[in-house]
DNA sequence: TAAAATTGCGATAACGTCACCGCAAAATTT
DNA sequence: AAATTTTGCGGTGACGTTATCGCAATTTTA
């Protein structure tokens, strides 16, 4: 390890001169400067983390918005996992985290949450725009910055990065495997199975666009869950080729179609994200692909990169894509 | 932060004293250890490890033995961009890596390499059995301990554990694919290309088990890859309904195919790792599927493990199996 | 009962970085 | 030429942990 002192040793100056130069901060001549950057360069100095850590121990504060950890079929609980598990490095590098839960399906639950995150004492927000329509004024309406997971909002002034899917690819990915699994039907009917709210819409898009390209004479219906969780499918005139829903109601989906026999089960199923309890779903084939983002690197790596960006200066990427992970009953176990 | 210092002023002793209960060295009462140890689980101190990374500078090494970057299709370049990534975390922390690259094909190159890990002063190895005849009587012959990336073999003594994907359920997986791509076809007839050495095996048994079970009339023709690059094909005596290449040699077989116009270039083609810069053959539908093992997290997650292992004494799973990701033209260039 | 050994603890000095203070020498202004 | 400002540096101390040393008080042995 090369430190500091052995810069400093053999340029022939001080510890704090080095400093200073390394730091760019206070006075010092363009002669030594230039002969300490050589030597920082030629000697390969690196600063050393746990000194550099153990200095800083002023107190930063990041919130977190989220959904409560059981909606959406657990999938925010997973999201706070990772942003837990960061929790744990961050503390000992004097920054930690102010968490707010929220109803994802109560306005005012919702604002609520981003009330409390605005007032306290954090310099910046982890959020997802699941209700855009409040979230984007809130947000608009004050000036800490933010960083969004799960799904993106345009055109927002303080946003740092949006950390994610590029959800019109994988809605274009599910078309893509969806056309695997139908290719040799003429005239397919498809079914297309829309959650609520606008936050997914571009998966549908993508979705639909993609699978219009491939099949010039599919057929496309387009439902909301709301709708089957009241009947079951009842309405439905004709067996669908294939379905395809947009999150992780397709478990949901999976289990209907399971209850209504042979006909109905072997209908190909795509739809996302991975919930441990209903695993079974997949692997006994009811649904054919499962697409996912995993959420606990998302909810990871969105607090790493607050850290990276507003403690350590960083400049990040104004998109940060994850992969898109396709998921089918031999591999689902090892994620 | 509760710091040691806290904890001894709460408990009316010295900061030493502390430290000593902590690590139950050196000579204290029973009575200041009970006082100490229950505030220090009130308090809830955890040690800062800047603090105690600062302190501990003791120079670690672990070899690293791995094949040439440039060999199959550049996948140990990935796998050593994976390991330099670690590295740089490591050397603050007191630990540093000497590299030892070899040629996968020579024996003796091989043989060299391990010789040279084996005589200088790491505590540890990474590597992987790519040449496993000559592998295991080396490890076998010597103490340091090792780990294992991108291949396994079992009933070794002084293996810390293996990093990389069950073989065998990729081969499945592949099956699988293979058989939703060819789902209509009566009496398949499956082309399987087998790399060279054995220690792919594994993933070939996998393969043509599943495939078998599938499809119960499918006629499977098994070739060395070194045969089709002789050859381009010419000897085939008809055109198969689906290839399965063991590893990244299906980029290879897709410029073949593709060379020979429409009909073979359409036949579906499976295979194993990324190659960036021949992602074309996934993106214009030569190949229909890769499957990959992120080598740069299995470069990075296995030094990581050495460390976690050896430094920090955890216990480390006898196996940890990465996921199995599907890459398809549409999500290709998320990877 | 004095000498020796043991026990319980405190003081101190690193590890590398970095912020603060302050001293000279040089440059600029009176 | 004296007074003032600016410039270039060096010294020092703190962050929290931990290893080493050494000093008293207590206990054991002579």
């Amino acid at each position: 390890m090369v430190t500091i002192k052995d810069i400093a040793e053999a340029a022939g100056v001080s510890l704090s001169t080095v400093d200073r130069i390394l730091h760019k901060k206070g006075r010092y001549s363009d002669k030594t400067a230039e002969k300490v950057n050589k030597l920082v360069k030629e000697m390969g100095y690196t600063p050393n983390i746990h000194a550099r850590g153990l200095k800083k121990s002023s107190k930063h504060f990041f919130s977190v918005v989220l959904p409560y950890r059981e909606q959406d079929g657990g999938y925010w609980g997973q999201i706070l996992d990772g942003v837990l598990q960061s929790r744990k490095e961050l503390t000992s590098l004097g920054t930690d985290l102010n968490i707010y839960q929220f109803d994802r399906y109560s306005e005012k639950s919702c604002k609520q949450a981003f009330e409390k995150a605005f007032a306290d004492s954090s310099i910046a927000i982890l959020t997802t725009p699941v209700r855009p329509v409040e979230v984007k004024p809130l947000l608009d309406s004050q000036k800490k910055p933010y960083l969004f997971i799960d799904s993106d909002l345009s055109n927002m002034d303080n946003k740092i990065t949006y950390i994610g899917q590029d959800s019109t690819k994988s809605g274009i990915l599910s078309a893509k495997l969806m056309s695997i699994l139908i290719k040799n039907v003429e005239n397919p009917e498809i079914l297309i199975i829309k959650p609520e709210g606008k936050h997914l819409s571009s998966r549908l898009e993508g979705f639909e666009s993609k699978i219009r390209e491939i099949f010039s004479d599919v057929y496309i219906k387009t439902e909301d869950s709301s709708y089957f969780l009241q009947n079951n499918f009842e309405q439905l005139q004709s067996v669908p080729d294939g379905i395809f829903v947009a999150n992780s109601f397709v478990y949901r989906v999976a289990e209907i179609l399971k209850e209504k026999g042979a006909l109905y089960k072997n209908i190909p199923l795509i739809g996302y994200d991975i919930i441990k309890e209903k695993e079974h779903l997949v692997l006994d084939g009811t649904i054919n692909f499962i697409i996912t983002q995993k959420p606990i690197e998302q909810g990871y790596k969105g607090i790493i990169t607050l850290y990276d960006s507003l403690i350590l200066k960083k400049t990040i990427e104004p998109k940060i894509i994850l992969p898109m992970n396709i998921i089918t009953d031999e591999n689902i176990d090892t994620f």
